[in-house]
Formats: structure tokens, C-alpha cells, sequence
DNA sequence: GCCAACGTTGGC
DNA sequence: GCCAACGTTGGC
């Protein structure tokens, strides 16, 4: 079982959004790391959903119904795209600041790189995350 | 709205 | 193969 953090700008694309649909194709992922990431993903993964740009903090948990296919939105046929369900919200959403300020999670990927879109988490980072949100 | 980080493109 | 220019992402 393997652990991530995926964002997208509530705007476009909320947790709400997810629950509603219930499955979605996490579609139009441009960058070659992130596509790395989302290859790597086996179903029954579990990844926090990130709300970029407005809010700022991870807001729900989602599971991988289904690994990497191709990207119903690409034309070129170069990448590929999971499919997601909402697992669960988190009782407290867990703001990027408060994972900025936790020492526990220093070395998480995601805070290194603020620009992956998809980024994998240790266990410990996906517990504590989860923690935090119940605090 | 600005800026830093980073990826991509194109000239050489 | 290098690097400057430019575009995009995402936080502030």
C-alpha cells in the first residue's frame, strides 16, 4: 500500500466535486514526475486530496479504483491519467501551513517541491496528516 | 498581482 | 549539448 498527495484547484475541481461524482478520471497531468508517480500508483492506494490556491490545505482521502491509463484528454496518446473515489473527509481540513510547521513532516515531497502536482507520502507522513486532521 | 521554482523550447 | 527566453504552477 502506497500513500500520496494529489492536488487541484477547488475551483476546477473540489473534493465536493469528487463526492458527487463519485469516480473520476484525475485527468490533465502535464509534468513527467507527477506522471511517474501516478504510474507507480496500485489500486486501494490511498492519497490526500490537496486543495490548491484557495484553501490551501488537504481536505478529504481518496482511493485509486483504477492504475494508469490513457489520459482520456491527451491526443498525443503520452500520458496517462488514474481513476480516484473519495475514501473519506477529513474532519479538520490540515492547512499547508500547519504541515509547514510540523517538524514531522520536514522532509515531505510535496513541501520540497511546491510545484508537483502528485507527490508520494511515507506511511508516517499519511498517519500523522491524518492525526492532525482529528486534532 | 507579483515572484520563485521549474519545465520546455529554440538558437547556436 | 548548452543556455537564454519564455510559459506555467502555486504560494504569498
Amino acid at each position: 500500500m502506497n500513500y500520496w498527495l494529489m492536488k487541484s484547484e477547488p475551483d476546477v475541481f473540489s473534493y465536493d466535486d469528487l463526492v458527487k461524482k463519485g469516480v473520476a478520471e484525475w485527468d490533465g497531468v502535464r509534468n513527467h514526475a507527477a506522471q511517474g508517480h501516478m504510474r507507480a500508483m496500485r489500486k486501494g492506494d490511498l492519497a490526500f486530496f490537496y486543495h490548491s490556491n484557495i484553501g490551501l490545505a488537504a481536505v478529504g482521502i481518496m482511493t485509486i479504483v483504477e492504475e494508469a491509463a490513457p489520459d482520456s484528454t491527451d491526443e498525443t496518446g503520452k500520458w496517462i491519467a488514474v481513476h480516484v473515489a473519495p475514501h473519506e473527509k477529513l474532519a479538520k481540513p490540515v492547512t499547508l501551513k500547519a504541515m509547514k510547521g510540523d517538524s514531522a513532516l520536514a522532509g515531505m515531497v510535496m513541501l520540497r517541491q511546491s510545484r508537483l502536482s502528485v507527490a508520494p507520502l511515507t506511511q508516517e507522513e499519511f498517519d500523522h496528516i491524518l492525526a492532525m486532521s482529528k486534532a
